[in-house]
DNA sequence: TGCCATATTGGGAACGTTCCCAATACAGTG
DNA sequence: CACTGTATTGGGAACGTTCCCAATATGGCA
């Protein structure tokens, strides 16, 4: 069975009706059936294994039913449960969900992008790691963007405040005494416009009066990878920072290993705070204190958005942004002169 | 521009020149063309945002050449690394590559096989949790199961060698001289037959000659909340095992930290051993001692497989399996009688 | 110049479905 | 019984591409 080439042209065949009967039955939208072309039909796919082809389906109807969700880490927490929770909304709705990794690559995201454009998929939900807005406005199919990339307003966009996590790090790390304070994230070439992270760090730094010394921002990869390399170049400035604020979880903890296998220890020696809060910050030694995003919430309210945009294209794009809270754990030294 | 429904005939009528001679243009195995008309409808599509739609290219040609990689945890870096690195080959080959996830639920997977019986993908690498075979031959697409699941041996299968991986490990539990080993693994309901590494273990226990106790062999879901819960089982035990072999090391390094915060260390008061070597098998605290699988030689077979079976569809299936390595760490004891 | 081989081009059919509309069957009502 | 309204059915067109094949243009050579 299953020759694998059976069409609704043989099922009909077989059961004695028309095609556009079959049709009726195997579309979800379809028309009146008596209950006896009904079973007929039903036999008759048993029968030969036949598979409605949705290729087929979706050319005539524009529909796929298939969402893309595209992210730039795969393996790191924070984006698999985003995925998580966009796919439990829209499965929810009927939509299949299937997940484009791009590695932080821009080839990847580039290619992506074309697949996109093809026609394969309903809508998108998606991190963009080039921020190439234009890209993304020329897909061509209902997109929202997951994470406040740009200032684009024609998008709609889901993501949590980055200006406000930020300022949330280096004001807990202020409070805490730090003066001499480094930021590590991932700036792509020179040309593009600054990160929103960095952005929120330079203004923090000058309404304080905190040392504007460009050696402090450090940029990186956001990776595992990134953190060792993150105190290499640490350990070779000349005036050493107290305190750095890493661009995610996977930077900083990877960081937080790297110190101790230098002989420093996180938290008395050097104080760092991460960002996501992944399940991994409660379980390394100290525990890395950090900034939570409502992972779950970002990833429901995407879906969300993108369920609505896929209902009305010509809708009003919508910014949302959700806010970061702080969680304390051991990371970060306390510098007050009056606690000691 | 990109008015979103410009087809190939529009940008023929612009160009000058026949839909034919489009299609030689836009699809990668055209036919010659003029420099003339491939600069003109190139010019063309250019000016109207053709985008090409691939669903009817699909439909006519019967090559989607797009890829779909279903793994039970895209949180897990084993399996993101494996998803990864076939990722990286298939894509030189000039396929494109999605992700689905299932989280370990069975009614996602059979969503998948939903989705990809409707013939959108032309091909998947698999890893399924509910070891349905026959579900699997009936997908009508080139198949690949990643991890060895059953004795199937009419569907290509890339794994590693859970017998020789378990033994590896009871073996380095006993030499240590462990004598009452659980094993924490995911058992599917009664019915199911035994994992491979529920068998595994039975036959090691019994060649040993090591107490064969019901008690010992605990099912939990191989995740941290499943650690959590081995742990809570393990000390309502009313004899406790000296050494825990956990399924994966997601399971072993929430377990590990469940049982420094119920005060017993590990690799002192209790022995665990893991199964994976992801990254935070290295970063945990002990270190945890661990089976190795080479992920990325695990991916990139899968994807090379599949390669050959979407080529040719008819060849025989092939079973390969790849052997584990000890990493040895911090999580194990030493209670061999004259190291004392 | 005439002829042949090759390069280029265009039109119709096909991929497998759903949509539209007209045709028929059926049941209920006066 | 005739009539009307609804339920069910079937056939043709359409979705947007590629394939096949025949037609035409082009260039080289005798």
């Amino acid at each position: 069975m299953a020759s694998q080439k059976v069409n609704i042209h043989e099922v009909a065949r077989l059961a004695g009706v028309s095609k556009s009967t079959v049709s009726r039955v195997v579309s979800e939208r379809g028309g009146s059936v008596s209950p006896k072309a009904l079973e007929a039909v039903n036999a008759a796919i048993k029968e030969l294994g036949y598979a409605r082809n949705a290729l087929a389906a979706s050319l005539r109807t524009q529909r796929t039913y298939l969402v893309l969700v595209m992210v730039p880490d795969i393996a790191n927490p924070f984006w698999s449960e985003v995925a998580r929770a966009a796919q439990d909304r829209l499965e929810a709705e009927g939509y299949s969900v299937v997940v484009g990794n791009t590695d932080w690559s821009e080839a990847r995201e580039a290619r992506y992008y074309e697949l996109a454009r093809s026609g394969r998929f309903d809508g998108l939900a998606l991190n963009s790691v080039t921020g190439d807005m234009e890209s993304i406005k020329g897909l061509g199919s209902p997109t929202v963007l997951i994470g406040e990339r740009s200032e684009e307003l024609e998008i709609d966009t889901v993501g949590s405040d980055t200006r406000q996590a930020t300022r949330l790090a280096l004001e807990y790390l202020y409070e805490r005494g730090h003066r001499r304070i480094a930021i590590a994230t991932s700036e792509y070439g020179t040309e593009r416009v600054l990160s929103r992270r960095r952005r929120a760090y330079d203004e923090f730094v000058s309404e304080r009066g905190l040392p504007a010394d460009p050696e402090l921002a450090i940029s990186v990869r956001l990776s595992a990878e990134g953190g060792r390399e993150l105190v290499r170049r640490f350990l070779e400035l000349r005036e050493r920072p107290d305190a750095i604020f890493c661009g995610n979880d996977i930077l900083a903890i990877a960081a937080l290993d790297a110190f101790k296998a230098a002989g420093l220890e996180p938290g008395r020696d050097v104080s760092i705070v991460g960002m996501d809060d992944i399940p991994a910050a409660a379980q390394c030694r100290p525990g890395l204190t950090t900034v939570r995003k409502p992972r779950q919430l970002l990833g429901a309210a995407a879906a969300e958005r993108l369920l609505e945009r896929m209902r009305d294209p010509e809708a009003q794009a919508e910014r949302l942004l959700f806010p970061g809270e702080l969680v304390e754990r051991g990371s970060v030294a306390d510098k007050r002169k009056d606690r000691r």
